[in-house]
DNA sequence: GCTAATCATATGTCAGACGTTTAATTGTCT
DNA sequence: AGACAATTAAACGTCTGACATATGATTAGC
């Protein structure tokens, strides 16, 4: 574990690079602790507070969790499915948000993903996934829901899909693929015409995952696709008509 | 943007969530730039080490960016594609290695991803794409190759597949999915025969994909998910048994 | 033997300083 | 006046040293 002296600059970018290199080919086991920050800055020969920011780095990662107190100090974290949720959904929607991406283009991400879980759900669904999924069917058809309410109940029902195909690889990499779409939905303001036919795919969707046939859901989760992207057109070419008109 | 001063500890935590926050819904802008240090450290009422490391957690995710000099300071960083590419795949891989993920589970969560492609490949594939996959099934084929290259031209193989489906959020979700199976697919030891069947399929399926027959490059996918598991199996079998004999 | 006070360790935070990079400003020469 | 060079100022990068705080381990006392 060591660094160049002579780079320019940014050594806890080095120290930090260093340290991660060493998780990821196994030198440092997960649960194993660091050496103290005082150890570290007397191997790497740097201040303590350039090692301070290395591990943040690293904590940012979640690579490393710190602990205070006499047994305390930096560990190997074992990186688990949740915290790495909460990352990828940043992430997701940063780039969504940053990188001028078009409704249409995550969209069709989103439901081509999703849509791989069809089968896999089929199979593996339980009461539970349907449970919840009906659930939120009921909920997004009461009337007095707001459209944040309504897209956030739509993200529960849609993870509950994925998660039905029970591999947690799968419901890792889609979190951040439905959730990163909710700030795009928002901006669809849902009529009760459009909310209804939403919430009758959704209860198609349920059947057919009920009577285990993948093919429908399938089909079901294909058509929401195009209704979803047709509401998305209109709403956009009535944006440019009321512009057009100003 | 402001933190909570009775909170037990953490300060830079609270720090890059306030920051976070800001640049996430929108009050801080791409390539704005952030308060110096300084102020940020008066504003917050922190001292200018604590802002650092605040600094450094969202530098780690890609959040800003610094440069030095007169007009330096943090800026918002315009998170691309391609940064996030790298947080993605140390991500998955080693939340893969650090979680007791089997290769069936593994593989199932690619393929299946990776199948989702299948489609739009076939539609939106160009020359360069069916160039690159041959080139590399070609590789593939050389008999002096390591198991490692093998595996590296694998990944690249479909990589190109996958960004064949021309959608940028579906190649940023799989490089994860596809680049974090390669340790997994090193510790699968190819014979030549093994090695000669999977280039046979990697054959199929840029033949599909330049007839433009997306069901049939979904098939051999499937076949081919279905081989590698095999394979996997095999490998595994095999160890068992040599372990029973010692 | 059990509880409570003490201690050692390690992280969290602060203050102040110096070096380095970089761009804008200023000054000088042609 | 314009172009080039020297100066300056702002900001990050890093260091030193210190104090505060949390926490497990040790020890003292009952």
């Amino acid at each position: 574990m060591k660094i160049d002296p002579n780079s320019p600059a940014d050594l806890s970018a080095q120290i930090a690079k260093a340290i991660r290199d060493a998780i990821m080919s196994g030198d440092l086991l997960v649960d194993e602790r660091l050496p103290s920050e005082a150890e570290l800055s007397e191997q790497f020969d740097v201040s303590r507070p350039t090692v301070r920011e290395a591990l943040k780095r690293l904590g940012a990662q979640s690579l490393i969790r710190t602990q205070r107190g006499a047994t305390g100090g930096a560990f190997v974290n074992r990186l688990r499915f949740e915290d790495a949720y909460g990352q990828q959904i940043t992430t997701s929607t940063l780039l969504l948000s940053m990188n001028d991406v078009s409704f249409g283009t995550a969209c069709e991400a989103r439901y081509a993903l999703e849509r791989s879980c069809a089968a896999l759900a089929s199979e593996r669904r339980t009461a539970d996934h349907l449970a919840t999924m009906r659930a939120e069917t009921h909920r997004q058809s009461q009337p007095g829901l707001t459209d944040e309410a309504f897209c956030a109940s739509d993200v529960v029902f849609h993870r509950a899909l994925v998660d039905a195909a029970g591999n947690p690889v799968i419901s890792y990499q889609l979190a951040g693929a439905v959730e990163a779409m909710q700030p795009l939905m928002n901006m669809i303001t849902f009529s009760a015409r459009s909310r209804e036919t939403i919430v009758g795919f959704h209860s198609q969707i349920t059947d057919a995952l009920e009577q285990r046939d993948g093919a429908a859901v399938d089909l079901q989760l294909s058509a929401l696709a195009d209704y979803t992207n047709t509401l998305a057109q209109s709403v956009i070419d009535a944006r440019q008509v009321a512009r057009a008109n100003s």
